[in-house]
DNA sequence: CGGTATCCCTGAGGATACTG
DNA sequence: CAGTATCCTCAGGGATACCG
């Protein structure tokens, strides 16, 4: 029975550990707009308003908002040309291309489920 | 200006096309619970009450919950011994074991992204 | 033991209007 | 153009009590 206690302590600890990089990488992706963004800018650098437009359904105070945390991470990089008016233009950084490979991780398992979810529907 | 404007069509399109499989992923995978409950059984099948210990803080209402939408993704197995109390067991499918390709790119990326941010704090 | 039923609250996100 | 400011809604999740 201690062993049995002992192993779930264990059990615990080990998933704990394994969960808070997982919760770090999610609290990243997860959210509505983040990778719709993320997937826009990985297509090519764009102004604030091309976002907006692209990014179908986002107000601007979401993007906005949605765009400084990407820039805080250092995913996205915000870069002002002093024009008149003012250009920004945003563009993934190499550290926010970091994330391709597990975006196309879950790429590859979403289309897989939705195959899988269709083919139950019928 | 036409072509700028088919182009931007284009990356709306295929951004879409990635953007739906992903998000079927994240679907199942975010909110607070659905991680720390799919952790634990990999870590081997266990008991409704052996969950609700070692997934720390959850009530019973959301464990319920998790596991129902689990079992519904068919990620996750229920099976009820017909014992006098009755006795349930949960224990991950082959199918949600697929799962576990992308919940390592997940803790991969996150443990990596936490080095960062703690490097930059100092 | 393995859950439901209720009621409640917070915060992510939306709508709209305004600004340097 | 590239955002802020304000106000509002709603669903995810918590607390507590109860049930076969």
């Amino acid at each position: 029975m201690v062993t049995k206690v002992k192993e779930n302590e264990r059990t615990h600890e080990t998933c704990t550990k394994a969960l808070i990089p997982v919760r770090d990488a999610l609290d990243i992706l997860s959210g509505k707009w983040k990778l719709p963004i993320i997937l826009a800018l990985q297509f090519g650098n764009k102004r604030f308003s091309e976002l907006a437009k692209q990014v179908h359904g986002i107000t601007d105070k979401m993007l906005s908002k949605e765009l400084r945390e990407l820039e805080m991470n250092e995913l996205v990089k915000r870069t002002v040309y002093d024009t008149v008016p003012v250009v920004v233009e945003y563009s993934m950084t190499p550290y926010g291309e970091t994330l391709e490979k597990v975006i196309e991780e879950l790429q590859i398992w979403g289309a897989q489920h939705r195959k899988r979810i269709i083919r139950k529907g019928k």
